[in-house]
DNA sequence: CCTGAAAGTCAGGTTTGCTTGACTTCTGTC
DNA sequence: GACAGAAGTCAAGCAAACCTGACTTTCAGG
């Protein structure tokens, strides 16, 4: 899973602690999630997104994960 | 938080064991989904929006969870 | 060079997503 | 009414998503 978030975190002008204080969780974890320790909840996703006006699938990306969906 | 997973899961004709299977993980997963016990985790929702060919927004609904997100 | 803010990291702990296995309840069909 | 398949539920356990608190690294400005 890659993401988008430092990006637009940067763009808009935000520091780690700024962005969790707003979408209600630690710093820790927004720096987690940033450097690919792991992946946000769908709550949390949810919050990013809508703070930064994007749908989530644009801001977090799985394409690059897909194993055995027979289509 | 709301889903409509059950109701698109009925119109394709799918039964719990079926989509968990095609989205890889238990049907008790996603009857406890379905039946509001948790959330999934976010790439299982990527992987159901896939599916069905929907975005996640549309299908997992947060917005009557709305706290103190100063906009 | 110093300092301070931001980012990164680690240990230890709690909660939640998900598993398997077993059991019960509901729904239809014969 | 019997049977089968689907849905629902519970317990025990593991892994991942968080938490707090503390420490180190990076880097721009004075």
């Amino acid at each position: 899973m890659k993401s988008r978030l430092k990006l637009l975190r940067a763009e808009h002008g935000l520091t780690q602690a700024d962005l969790g204080e707003r979408v209600g969780v630690s710093r820790q974890a927004i720096n987690a999630i940033e450097t690919g320790k792991f992946e946000p909840s769908l709550g949390l996703a949810w919050r990013l997104a809508r703070h930064f006006g994007h749908p989530i699938e644009q801001i977090f990306d799985f394409s690059d994960e897909l194993e055995g969906e027979q289509p």
